[in-house]
DNA sequence: AATTTTGTTAAATTAGACTTGACAAGACGA
DNA sequence: TCGTCTTGTCAAGTCTAATTTAACAAAATT
């Protein structure tokens, strides 16, 4: 766990603020403060979420968790994996590769048209970004539907149960974006 | 911090796995799982940690960064907000309206021919996702360049310098995805 | 050169992370 | 129906380690 050390000492730096400058500002001594940076000591959860809340970042990142790749940068769009099989006239491009580091999972749904979802509604954790790039669709978030057509987007958290289908006479394509990462 | 107990106990209990269970993995007793779950105390960050990796989750999903919001769920075409200043020739539109609890931000880019990030690079924290869907641009992650035109897409570190400029004969659109949201 | 501010360290304190052992409630088979 | 086994929880204790105090050298100000 000493990542955080450096995590939190490059943040506060970057803001420009001295190390007893922040440790009043969390109630904690700077000598404290300073054995957290360097790796001597490990703050409590609730130490470490104020500090997080403070530099304006999160535990998770703190702690190293936003970590990202260096290679799979480009997919092409002709290089493209798809999922063929996840529903009745749903196709899905992944747009990354597989990292297990990736924050997030974008994806570019097409639909056929009339497709949807399927009956039952889908409910996780998480959140879920849409664009609609081409047609429009339907997206039901709880009881409430939703039409969205090309260009709108909709942001909404995986917990409350959705599903979607085609409106449109022909076929839509919309961007999603699931985090976290499922592939 | 009382949240972290209960995510915990659902994931183990979704996962059908027993208190005692998951304690023996964890070395530690099934009494202070069972007190971190009833909220009656706090594990230290590294014990956090074995948690959310035994049961498959992180950190940060743990104590509830990973939450959400409930209501701007939509943003129509017609109502995106627009950044207007952040370059000669570049626009930016938000495709989600304000909220804390985003984990990452979705933006329309539109940049006139020829128009790009400027001189110097970007280098900040999180990841970055861009699907180019419209014209064609170069992207310049440290000295390396992309041309991505329309339907290639690109995730990368936010951490490695970045820098992008429009190669297309007139305006190029792209959608980027930005982890942790910063508007 | 004096003074203040920087970050770091050693040692002391003390909160709270963690264990032990016991308990009641429910499940299961004999 | 009794006993045993498992479930999760609680009270009280232990002891690690989170946090403080106080002092230090180096750098920055004045």
């Amino acid at each position: 766990m000493k990542i955080v050390g450096v995590n939190i000492k490059r943040l506060r730096e970057g803001k420009n603020i001295t190390l007893r400058e922040l440790a009043r500002k969390l109630n904690i001594s700077a000598s404290f403060l300073s054995q957290i940076e360097t790796g001597k000591a490990s703050p409590s959860l609730v130490t470490l979420k104020n500090i997080a809340d403070s530099l304006q970042a999160t535990v998770g990142s703190l702690i190293g968790e936003d970590q990202p790749q260096d290679d799979n940068i480009v997919v092409r769009e002709n290089e493209r994996k798809v999922l063929e099989h996840v529903g009745e006239g749903v196709k899905i491009n992944l747009l990354t590769s597989p990292n297990p580091n990736k924050q997030m999972e974008p994806l570019l749904f097409k639909l056929d048209e009339k497709a949807s979802s399927g009956s039952s509604m889908y409910k996780h954790y998480g959140q879920e970004f849409i664009l609609v790039l081409k047609g429009a669709m339907e997206m039901t978030l709880n009881d409430t539907k939703y039409h969205l057509k090309k260009g709108d987007s909709i942001y909404f958290n995986s917990s409350v149960s959705h599903s979607f289908n085609n409106i449109h006479k022909g076929a839509t394509e919309a961007l999603w974006v699931v985090t976290p990462p499922t592939f």
